[in-house]
DNA sequence: CTGCCCCTGTAA
DNA sequence: TTACAGGGGCAG
Protein backbone atom coordinates (compact mmCIF):
# COMPACT_ATOMS: atom_id res chain seq x y z
CA UNK A 1 0.00 0.00 0.00
CA UNK A 2 2.17 2.79 1.07
CA UNK A 3 4.11 5.27 -1.28
CA UNK A 4 5.53 8.62 -0.03
CA UNK A 5 1.69 9.95 0.42
CA UNK A 6 0.50 7.14 2.52
CA UNK A 7 3.63 7.19 4.88
CA UNK A 8 3.58 10.52 5.53
CA UNK A 9 0.39 10.23 6.50
CA UNK A 10 1.11 6.96 8.41
CA UNK A 11 3.83 9.46 10.33
CA UNK A 12 1.06 12.24 11.23
CA UNK A 13 -0.81 9.46 13.15
CA UNK A 14 1.90 8.00 14.93
CA UNK A 15 3.07 11.62 16.21
CA UNK A 16 0.11 12.21 17.32
CA UNK A 17 0.10 8.88 18.98
CA UNK A 18 3.34 9.35 20.46
CA UNK A 19 3.74 12.94 21.09
CA UNK A 20 4.35 13.33 25.14
CA UNK A 21 4.64 10.08 25.36
CA UNK A 22 7.15 7.67 26.62
CA UNK A 23 8.07 4.05 25.13
CA UNK A 24 6.93 1.37 27.86
CA UNK A 25 7.92 -1.82 26.34
CA UNK A 26 8.07 -2.84 22.66
CA UNK A 27 6.60 -6.10 21.43
CA UNK A 28 7.94 -7.95 18.04
CA UNK A 29 5.62 -10.74 17.10
CA UNK A 30 8.11 -11.73 13.77
CA UNK A 31 10.88 -11.90 15.03
CA UNK A 32 12.56 -11.58 11.14
CA UNK A 33 11.19 -7.87 10.94
CA UNK A 34 14.24 -6.89 13.25
CA UNK A 35 16.72 -9.37 12.23
CA UNK A 36 19.49 -9.70 12.54
CA UNK A 37 18.55 -7.59 16.29
CA UNK A 38 16.40 -9.76 18.75
CA UNK A 39 13.10 -8.93 19.88
CA UNK A 40 14.77 -8.30 23.44
CA UNK A 41 17.71 -6.09 22.31
CA UNK A 42 14.54 -3.76 20.39
CA UNK A 43 12.68 -3.81 23.78
CA UNK A 44 16.02 -3.13 25.49
CA UNK A 45 17.04 -0.22 23.54
CA UNK A 46 13.61 1.73 23.52
CA UNK A 47 12.05 0.77 26.64
CA UNK A 48 11.32 3.74 29.13
CA UNK A 49 12.47 6.51 26.93
CA UNK A 50 10.54 9.67 25.80
CA UNK A 51 9.39 10.55 22.10
CA UNK A 52 10.92 13.23 20.26
CA UNK A 53 10.03 13.67 17.11
CA UNK A 54 9.32 11.30 13.94
CA UNK A 55 10.85 12.00 10.47
CA UNK A 56 10.25 11.02 7.35
CA UNK A 57 12.54 9.93 4.63
CA UNK A 58 11.42 9.11 1.08
CA UNK A 59 9.46 5.71 2.34
CA UNK A 60 11.47 5.16 5.22
CA UNK A 61 9.92 6.17 8.81
CA UNK A 62 12.32 7.13 11.74
CA UNK A 63 10.99 7.66 15.60
CA UNK A 64 13.48 9.11 17.46
CA UNK A 65 13.08 8.86 20.98
CA UNK A 66 15.61 10.02 23.49
CA UNK A 67 19.19 8.09 22.39
CA UNK A 68 17.53 6.02 20.00
CA UNK A 69 15.72 5.65 16.43
CA UNK A 70 13.38 3.42 15.60
CA UNK A 71 13.56 3.22 11.95
CA UNK A 72 10.44 1.33 10.32
CA UNK A 73 9.37 0.57 6.81
CA UNK A 74 6.16 -0.22 5.55
CA UNK A 75 7.17 -2.15 2.52
CA UNK A 76 3.91 -3.27 0.60
CA UNK A 77 1.28 -3.68 3.10
CA UNK A 78 2.61 -1.99 6.58
CA UNK A 79 0.74 0.82 8.43
CA UNK A 80 0.14 2.36 12.07
CA UNK A 81 -2.12 2.89 13.98
CA UNK A 82 -3.02 3.39 18.04
CA UNK A 83 -5.34 1.06 19.83
CA UNK A 84 -6.26 0.83 23.66
CA UNK A 85 -4.01 -0.92 25.48
CA UNK A 86 -3.65 -4.19 26.36
CA UNK A 87 -3.57 -4.64 22.76
CA UNK A 88 -6.24 -6.33 20.55
CA UNK A 89 -3.80 -7.03 18.28
CA UNK A 90 -5.26 -8.64 14.83
CA UNK A 91 -3.51 -11.77 13.58
CA UNK A 92 -1.69 -9.44 10.92
CA UNK A 93 0.23 -7.13 13.57
CA UNK A 94 4.04 -7.65 13.58
CA UNK A 95 5.04 -5.67 16.33
CA UNK A 96 3.47 -3.12 18.67
CA UNK A 97 4.71 -0.22 21.15
CA UNK A 98 3.62 -0.21 24.49
CA UNK A 99 3.00 3.43 25.98
CA UNK A 100 2.66 5.15 28.97
CA UNK A 101 -0.63 6.72 28.49
CA UNK A 102 -2.78 3.16 28.30
CA UNK A 103 -2.35 3.16 24.34
CA UNK A 104 -0.15 1.06 22.17
CA UNK A 105 1.53 1.80 18.68
CA UNK A 106 0.42 -1.19 16.17
CA UNK A 107 2.64 -1.84 13.22
CA UNK A 108 0.07 -4.08 11.23
CA UNK A 109 1.64 -5.54 8.11
CA UNK A 110 -0.88 -8.76 6.62
CA UNK A 111 1.68 -9.69 4.61
CA UNK A 112 4.51 -9.12 7.00
CA UNK A 113 7.67 -7.78 4.40
CA UNK A 114 7.93 -4.58 6.52
CA UNK A 115 10.89 -4.24 8.68
CA UNK A 116 11.56 -2.42 12.10
CA UNK A 117 14.99 -1.93 13.38
CA UNK A 118 16.69 0.47 16.63
CA UNK A 119 19.84 2.52 16.26
CA UNK A 120 21.96 5.31 17.40
CA UNK A 121 21.05 8.53 15.19
CA UNK A 122 24.59 7.74 14.01
CA UNK A 123 23.50 4.49 13.01
CA UNK A 124 20.77 5.37 11.12
CA UNK A 125 22.61 6.47 8.10
CA UNK A 126 23.80 2.39 7.99
CA UNK A 127 20.34 1.33 8.05
CA UNK A 128 19.09 3.17 5.36
CA UNK A 129 22.06 3.12 3.09
CA UNK A 130 22.27 5.36 0.05
CA UNK A 131 19.13 7.36 -0.13
CA UNK A 132 18.29 10.07 -2.54
CA UNK A 133 16.62 13.12 -2.34
CA UNK A 134 13.16 13.40 -0.82
CA UNK A 135 10.54 14.00 -3.12
CA UNK A 136 9.05 16.37 -1.44
CA UNK A 137 12.10 18.06 0.02
CA UNK A 138 12.61 21.87 -1.18
CA UNK A 139 15.72 21.07 -1.95
CA UNK A 140 14.02 18.38 -4.50
CA UNK A 141 14.55 21.18 -7.73
CA UNK A 142 13.78 20.71 -11.26
CA UNK A 143 17.46 21.41 -11.42
CA UNK A 144 18.72 18.71 -9.50
CA UNK A 145 16.36 16.47 -11.07
CA UNK A 146 17.51 17.31 -14.49
CA UNK A 147 21.01 16.61 -13.16
CA UNK A 148 20.24 13.38 -11.81
CA UNK A 149 17.89 12.38 -14.98
CA UNK A 150 21.14 12.88 -16.93
CA UNK A 151 23.36 11.02 -15.93
CA UNK A 152 21.18 7.86 -15.76
CA UNK A 153 20.63 5.68 -18.63
CA UNK A 154 17.44 3.47 -17.55
CA UNK A 155 14.46 3.94 -18.40
CA UNK A 156 12.52 6.81 -17.01
CA UNK A 157 9.81 4.98 -14.98
CA UNK A 158 13.34 2.76 -13.41
CA UNK A 159 14.68 6.02 -12.60
CA UNK A 160 12.10 7.46 -10.89
CA UNK A 161 11.23 4.17 -8.62
CA UNK A 162 15.53 4.18 -7.90
CA UNK A 163 15.47 5.58 -3.93
CA UNK A 164 19.30 6.43 -4.33
CA UNK A 165 17.86 9.01 -6.65
CA UNK A 166 14.99 10.41 -6.07
CA UNK A 167 13.12 8.83 -2.72
CA UNK A 168 9.31 8.50 -2.50
CA UNK A 169 7.95 7.57 -5.55
CA UNK A 170 6.59 3.73 -5.91
CA UNK A 171 4.89 2.05 -9.05
CA UNK A 172 2.06 4.14 -8.74
CA UNK A 173 2.97 7.65 -8.81
CA UNK A 174 5.86 6.75 -11.19
CA UNK A 175 3.32 5.62 -13.81
CA UNK A 176 0.91 8.30 -12.88
CA UNK A 177 3.73 11.92 -13.11
CA UNK A 178 4.49 10.20 -16.30
CA UNK A 179 1.52 9.91 -17.85
CA UNK A 180 0.57 13.63 -16.18
CA UNK A 181 3.97 14.66 -18.30
CA UNK A 182 3.40 12.75 -21.43
CA UNK A 183 6.85 11.15 -20.74
CA UNK A 184 6.78 7.26 -21.61
CA UNK A 185 7.96 5.34 -19.13
CA UNK A 186 10.44 3.16 -21.54
CA UNK A 187 12.13 6.18 -22.70
CA UNK A 188 15.79 6.14 -21.20
CA UNK A 189 16.15 8.93 -18.70
CA UNK A 190 18.86 10.16 -19.85
CA UNK A 191 16.98 11.50 -23.85
CA UNK A 192 14.16 13.05 -22.42
CA UNK A 193 14.51 16.66 -23.09
CA UNK A 194 15.23 19.49 -20.27
CA UNK A 195 11.39 21.12 -20.55
CA UNK A 196 10.15 17.72 -21.06
CA UNK A 197 11.93 16.87 -17.39
CA UNK A 198 10.84 20.31 -15.59
CA UNK A 199 7.64 19.53 -16.76
CA UNK A 200 7.60 16.08 -15.13
CA UNK A 201 9.64 17.90 -12.23
CA UNK A 202 6.10 19.96 -11.27
CA UNK A 203 4.03 16.48 -12.42
CA UNK A 204 5.45 15.03 -9.42
CA UNK A 205 5.44 17.69 -6.61
CA UNK A 206 2.05 18.56 -7.15
CA UNK A 207 0.85 14.91 -7.77
CA UNK A 208 2.61 14.07 -4.56
CA UNK A 209 1.35 17.42 -2.28
CA UNK A 210 -2.45 16.45 -3.85
CA UNK A 211 -2.17 12.24 -2.51
CA UNK A 212 -0.69 13.72 0.50
CA UNK A 213 -3.06 16.24 0.93
CA UNK A 214 -5.80 13.21 0.77
CA UNK A 215 -4.16 10.36 2.07
CA UNK A 216 -3.88 12.48 5.45
CA UNK A 217 -7.76 12.68 4.95
CA UNK A 218 -8.35 9.19 4.37
CA UNK A 219 -6.56 7.99 7.37
CA UNK A 220 -8.07 9.65 9.50
CA UNK A 221 -11.51 7.74 8.55
CA UNK A 222 -11.95 5.02 10.64
CA UNK A 223 -10.22 1.99 8.41
CA UNK A 224 -8.08 3.86 6.97
CA UNK A 225 -7.21 3.92 3.05
CA UNK A 226 -8.43 0.43 2.80
CA UNK A 227 -11.89 2.37 2.89
CA UNK A 228 -12.87 2.49 -0.23
CA UNK A 229 -11.15 5.06 -3.46
CA UNK A 230 -9.06 7.67 -1.78
CA UNK A 231 -6.90 8.49 -4.94
CA UNK A 232 -7.93 8.24 -8.73
CA UNK A 233 -5.56 6.52 -10.93
CA UNK A 234 -5.61 7.91 -14.77
CA UNK A 235 -3.51 4.52 -15.89
CA UNK A 236 -2.67 2.69 -12.84
CA UNK A 237 -4.06 -0.32 -12.82
CA UNK A 238 -7.00 0.90 -15.83
CA UNK A 239 -5.09 -1.83 -18.51
CA UNK A 240 -7.38 -1.68 -21.62
CA UNK A 241 -9.73 1.05 -20.48
CA UNK A 242 -9.29 5.02 -22.31
CA UNK A 243 -7.06 7.05 -21.36
CA UNK A 244 -8.65 10.15 -19.15
CA UNK A 245 -6.74 12.61 -21.61
CA UNK A 246 -6.94 11.38 -25.36
CA UNK A 247 -9.64 8.46 -24.89
CA UNK A 248 -6.55 5.69 -26.55
CA UNK A 249 -6.84 2.44 -24.40
CA UNK A 250 -4.38 2.15 -21.31
CA UNK A 251 -1.30 -0.62 -22.16
CA UNK A 252 0.17 -2.29 -19.31
CA UNK A 253 3.91 -3.63 -19.79
CA UNK A 254 6.82 -5.25 -17.55
CA UNK A 255 9.85 -3.15 -16.46
CA UNK A 256 11.94 -4.44 -14.02
CA UNK A 257 9.48 -7.35 -13.41
CA UNK A 258 6.62 -4.95 -12.71
CA UNK A 259 3.85 -3.46 -13.88
CA UNK A 260 4.25 -0.20 -15.97
CA UNK A 261 0.53 1.48 -17.20
CA UNK A 262 0.80 4.00 -19.72
CA UNK A 263 -1.20 5.43 -22.69
CA UNK A 264 0.19 4.96 -26.01
CA UNK A 265 -1.38 8.03 -27.46
CA UNK A 266 -0.16 10.30 -25.12
CA UNK A 267 2.80 9.61 -23.86
CA UNK A 268 6.24 9.57 -26.15
C1' DC B 1 20.45 -5.94 -16.19
C1' DT B 2 17.01 -10.26 -14.91
C1' DG B 3 15.09 -13.35 -11.79
C1' DC B 4 14.15 -14.92 -7.34
C1' DC B 5 13.14 -14.22 -2.62
C1' DC B 6 10.73 -12.54 1.60
C1' DC B 7 5.06 -13.39 3.01
C1' DT B 8 -0.15 -13.29 2.88
C1' DG B 9 -4.34 -12.18 0.58
C1' DT B 10 -7.34 -11.71 -3.21
C1' DA B 11 -9.15 -12.27 -7.70
C1' DA B 12 -9.45 -14.45 -12.15
C1' DT C 1 -5.08 -23.42 -9.41
C1' DT C 2 -2.43 -19.61 -10.90
C1' DA C 3 -1.21 -14.79 -11.24
C1' DC C 4 -0.54 -10.71 -9.16
C1' DA C 5 -0.04 -7.09 -5.46
C1' DG C 6 1.55 -0.10 -4.00
C1' DG C 7 8.83 -2.68 -1.85
C1' DG C 8 13.34 -3.86 -1.76
C1' DG C 9 17.55 -6.99 -1.13
C1' DC C 10 20.27 -10.34 -3.14
C1' DA C 11 22.63 -13.61 -6.43
C1' DG C 12 23.99 -14.56 -10.90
Amino acid sequence: MPELPEVEAVCGAAHRALQGRRIVSAHVLRRRICAPQSPAQLNRAVAGRRFQAVERRGKNILVHLEGVTVWIHLRMTGTLYAVASPPLCPPSASAYFVLDDGRALVFDDSRGLGVLRAATREGVAGLLGPIGLDALSPDFTSERFIALAGSTRAAMKNFLMDQRRVAGLGNIYAAEALHRAGIDPRRPALQVSRMRLVRLHAAIVRLLEEATDSARRAYRRPGGFSEGEWFRAAVYGREGLPCPRCRRPIRRTLQGGRSTYFCPGCQH
